[in-house]
RNA sequence: GCGAUCGUAGUUCAACGGUUAGAACGUCGGGUUGUGGUUCCGAAAACGAGGGUUCGAUUCCCUUCGAUCGCCCCA
């Protein structure tokens, strides 16, 4: 057999051991760090009764053009042509799988479904601070209430995320705004179609534009300095209360404005209205929030969502009322690590057995098959080196107890356990040991 | 897609248009030390890749790959 000259060239240059563009290796330490990160975001939202969902890493491309926005579709995913000459994609986000699977058995559910799922996502882009191309991500979906309880329930679960990590809630702000609101807002100065969809993503930018080039840029869309310079002053109102009153009466301001006074009856008081919070995507129909840290460091979003409603009836069945949000794991771990909520993250390995002499090798198997059986997570170091290099790899591993085993600890059965976080150690039979390890679980 | 900055042992850094590119920490082996420490001895280990200029390139130039940050976009 001949080797092709591609496999040929790779083997005389070696492979990379880096990573494929944008992506990450979890090594053990990072893995874990992931699973307790992970294992928080869990707990939080099953404790409001949601339950975990998945579905294919790879799906119909047709799938993701249905949301309408095919540039994207096109340059900001891996898609690619199977061999059976279809068009799929990675996918870069769950929401249409979600959608998909909620159309698909929309009769049987028991409604309100509640679903969460931390998909990795695949997204061709650049890196910078806070975005990768290979992400995880926390989805929170809620299909089936149309009314405002729905998004006081978002806001309490974004806030215990946060507080399950220990954050101050001055280290994060929950920004809440209302797309009807913003098209009325426009609507009111005589913005609609294009001209205001444009108008959108100028706002969408305006933390990074200095105000004049930000009221250059306005005039160029709206033509008229006049409307331009009351949208300006539109955008300035920190209150729901200080918007004109044709604007603070429609549904959606004071709904806005509830959730906001709710919030913070809640001890939620990092809750606030931000007229110019816009989310990317058209497809939002009315409350939408996001989550920033409020450390500069961190400029992205942590999270962010609202109110879909017209998303499953895309998928050419009767439209169902949804709310959901995203978090990413980059920018939610960069929070974290920012304001310093990150412990000493454990590995899984609880004992590690030291082999004292070669004769002790059956014995040091057998202890470790005890431990084992009672549920220990037990490695035993067969490297045949002296004890004190056994000692210093084990040390290096980061595990809490090591057993040292050797002839005489196999005739009485009594072996030395050294708890390597406190240095102390002791001589116990292996029950005294199991509860010993048992208890430093917590 | 565009721009800026940057690529030297595992890591953090050094040097230099010209012999074997240095160090520290780390790693591995060994000695001392009762089992992490101390200390001593020894070893392995790098110019991201490909072109060009030059007598000679790790150094200068180009391309490419990668990293970081920003723009665009951000589901």
């Amino acid at each position: 057999m001949k080797k092709s000259a591609r496999i040929e060239s790779i083997m005389a240059n070696n492979v990379s051991l880096q990573p494929y563009k944008g992506a990450r290796d979890f090594y053990p330490e990072d893995k874990a760090l992931q699973k307790w990160m992970f294992g928080k975001w869990r707990r939080v939202v099953e404790l409001y009764g949601f339950v975990e969902m998945d579905a294919p890493i790879l799906e119909p491309t047709d799938l993701y053009l249905i949301k309408g926005n095919q540039e994207i579709i096109e340059e900001q995913t891996y898609t690619f042509t199977d061999r059976g000459d279809r068009s799929v994609t990675i996918r870069a986000e769950m929401t249409p799988s979600a959608s998909r699977m909620v159309a698909g058995k929309r009769q049987e559910l028991a409604y309100p479904v509640r679903w969460y799922s931390i998909p990795n996502l695949w997204r061709y882009e650049r890196m910078q601070k806070g975005r990768l191309r290979e992400f995880w991500q926390l989805n929170v979906e809620m299909y089936g209430i149309e009314s405002a309880a729905a998004e006081l329930e978002m806001i309490q679960i974004v806030d215990d995320l946060f507080q399950a990590f220990k954050a101050k809630r001055t280290s994060y702000v929950i920004k809440l705004n209302s797309r009807v609101l913003v098209n009325e807002m426009l609507k009111s100065v005589g913005l609609t179609g294009e001209s205001a969809l444009a108008v959108i993503r100028l706002i969408d930018r305006i933390k990074k534009l200095s105000a004049a080039d930000f009221a250059a840029q306005l005039d160029a869309i709206t033509q008229s300095k006049e409307t331009s310079k009351s949208i300006v002053k539109l955008l300035t109102v920190r209150e729901v209360s200080e918007l004109p009153d044709a604007l603070k009466s429609i549904e959606s301001a004071i709904k806005l404005d509830k959730l906001i006074s709710l919030s913070h009856s809640l001890g939620i008081r990092n809750v606030e209205f931000d007229i110019t919070l816009m989310r990317g995507f058209d497809y939002y129909t009315d409350i939408v929030f996001e989550a920033f840290d409020t450390d500069p460091e961190n400029s992205r979003a942590v999270l962010g969502g609202g109110r879909y409603d017209g998303l499953v009836g895309q998928m050419g069945v009767e439209p169902i009322p949804t709310i959901g949000f995203a978090a990413g794991d980059v920018v939610f771990a960069d929070f974290l690590r920012t304001h310093q909520l990150i412990p000493e993250i454990q590995l899984s390995v609880e004992v590690n057995v030291l082999i004292r002499e070669e004769e002790a090798a059956a014995a040091a198997q057998k202890a470790a098959s005890e431990l084992r059986e009672i549920g220990v997570n037990v490695a035993v170091d067969y490297s045949g080196r002296k004890i004190d290099k056994q000692l210093k790899a084990a040390v290096k591993s980061g595990v809490r107890y090591v057993l040292f085993v050797g002839s005489e600890e196999a005739v009485v059965e009594l072996y030395t356990l050294k708890d390597l976080k406190t240095g102390k150690e002791e001589k116990h039979s292996l029950a005294r040991i199991v509860s010993i390890v048992k208890d430093s679980r917590k």
